[in-house]
RNA sequence: GUCUCCUUCGUCUAGUGGUUAGGACAACGGGUUUUCAUCCCGUCAACAGGGGUUCGACUCCCCUAGGAGAUGCCA
């Protein structure tokens, strides 16, 4: 039997990063392995629906080069894939429950359930649906229901016995039925859906082979299993996955720093960054390998190799990751993706000018080792295109030395400019390693204080090529700026 | 509270009875260098604890501790 796994995101936010390790598992398990993959969206909870987190996924996975084999857009014959289309499905199926006795309508108000549940907590203990209308009779509870009295579908779980199943990464996993929620809801009041009766229906007709998924869904495992029995039906083989944390042992989750993709994306982060990052949180190859493509892991992930603990995400060595990627694109490559990030600082025209299209070009190698992020670009690119950043006046001053000493560095320095763009880099270092002779101090100690007229900072790219992109006019301008500040201070 | 799962350097992990417990990130130190960064070299650093089983346990079993998750008409 062949492959077919599913990601069933609910569009209810933004996608987070755990729920893309899972959906990026799924993706290159069913590579691997020649199956397909499909993308189905849970949306049966009307009250948290939001189009902008559907059209968040799709603009996840794309951006992400990830496409599924069926599902929305993509079509295939097992669909629709929106949950909320296939409602008509779910109640039909609940109703067979129904009829078999082996689910059954509960007419408890919300405020009940809420009094009871302060009840239980009074008591120091949760167990869940007290079972309230479990034994109501067939005949009464749908002449309340066919009155319209409001109702939903629950199922009757044994109180005797137990239920297990295999997992795939965990191994046998058993809960005693008594021990399970307590008759969880499978037809909300509102005629959708909960999460335990559409996955279960929709894994089966979409025959799903593996369910891989967060661990989370562990304790619900032997719930799910009880339906797949309760229906007749097989159950699929389990793949429960590792959860992805936070630097103190939580749920991955907002104050931890970035989670949702789009929020990495913005930061500057490559794609290929993030898989190969994601790709290691749970999931190893041998005991050295780092490096992994999108299309390294679509022929290389293997289930064998999943860690069964929880993985702390760590933004440092995802940065690493970045910088690597950043370094491996061809300089085209890379000003292309540094655009979006220029523009949000205004720092070149949108399209850009032509002029621009070259320095940026021109620019890339000596930047691109010093990225961590796509977004680090404008920082070190502004005094290109824009303004140098003020500075203090101390700051063009080189260790143990005064203001009347930087001065006359800046002032010899004056007199090579005039030669500067039309030599090599070779030939101006030569020139300045013959000037901080004749000064008797270092070369770095002369470039110091230019490096701070033209970049505005102690710390910039390397010197030369960053004063041939500023221009001969701009430079020479910050240079006289500088001369002016220095002979201030120096009195 | 109850149930379930998990436990190797700070972090991600390799390891499936006999290893100097390996790699990567981070940290720290050094080298290259016009600053920073890159790059190179090196250092620090782990089998949660206790019982078994065994000639021999990181590896198998049990207990304890710790952590996480579930306990919704959310998924």
């Amino acid at each position: 039997m062949s492959v077919r796994v599913r990601y069933a995101p609910s569009p209810t936010g933004l996608q987070h990063i755990g729920g893309v390790r899972t959906a990026l598992f799924n993706y290159f398990f069913a590579r691997a392995s020649g199956g397909k993959f499909i993308l189905r969206i849970e949306d049966t909870d009307r009250e948290r629906y939001d189009p902008r987190a559907l059209q968040d996924i799709y603009d996840t996975f794309d951006w992400l080069g990830i496409q599924w084999d069926e599902g929305p857009r993509a079509g295939g014959n097992y669909g629709p894939y929106f949950q909320s289309e296939r409602t008509d499905l779910y109640r039909e199926y609940a109703q067979k429950l129904v009829a078999s006795g082996q689910a059954y309508y509960c007419f408890c108000s919300a405020g009940r359930l809420e009094q009871m549940r302060e009840q239980q907590a009074l008591e120091g203990a949760g167990q869940g649906y007290d079972r309230h209308c479990r034994n109501i009779p067939p005949v009464e509870a749908l002449a309340r229901k066919e009155k319209g009295e409001p109702c939903v579908i629950r199922l009757r779980i044994p109180l005797e016995g137990s239920t297990g199943f295999h997992d795939r990464l965990i191994g046998t996993i058993e809960r005693a039925n008594k021990d399970i929620n307590p008759d969880p809801v499978l037809l909300k009041s509102d005629g959708f859906p909960t999460y335990h009766l559409a996955n279960v229906i929709d894994d089966h007709f979409m025959e799903i082979t593996h369910i891989m998924r967060a661990q989370e869904w562990i304790p619900s495992g032997p719930l799910h299993v009880l339906l797949y029995q309760a229906f007749g039906w097989e159950t699929p083989e389990y793949c429960h996955l590792p959860m992805v944390m936070g630097d103190d042992g939580q749920k991955l989750s907002k104050r931890h720093g970035s989670t949702s993709l789009i929020e990495f994306r913005g930061g500057g982060y490559l794609p290929e960054a993030i898989i190969n990052y994601v790709s290691l949180l749970g999931w190893s190859y041998d005991d050295s390998r780092q490096m992994f493509s999108r299309s390294d892991l679509e022929q290389l992930f293997t289930l064998d190799k999943l860690n069964k603990a929880a993985a702390v995400f760590d933004y440092k060595k995802l940065e690493w990751f970045n910088g690597i990627y950043i370094r491996e694109c061809s300089e085209a490559d890379l000003a292309r993706r540094l655009l979006p990030f220029l523009w949000e600082e205004n720092l070149l025209g949108n399209p850009p000018s032509a002029r621009e299209e070259k320095t940026l070009l021109d620019s890339i190698p000596i930047i691109r080792e010093r990225l961590h992020s796509l977004a680090d670009a404008a920082g070190l690119l502004r005094f290109i295109f824009g303004d140098a950043p003020d500075y203090a006046a101390e700051d063009l001053l080189p260790k143990k030395t005064s203001a009347a000493e930087a001065l006359r560095f800046l002032e010899e320095i004056k007199n090579l400019m005039p030669g500067f763009f039309d030599k090599t880099d070779e030939g101006n270092e030569a020139d300045f390693r013959a000037l901080s002779e004749k000064l008797g101090t270092r070369l770095g100690n002369i470039l110091a204080p230019l490096r701070v007229a033209v970049t505005g900072s102690k710390v910039s790219p390397p010197l030369f090529e960053s004063i041939r992109l500023v221009g001969k006019e701009k430079t020479l301008a910050r240079i006289e700026k500088a001369a002016g500040i220095l002979s201030k201070a120096a009195g």
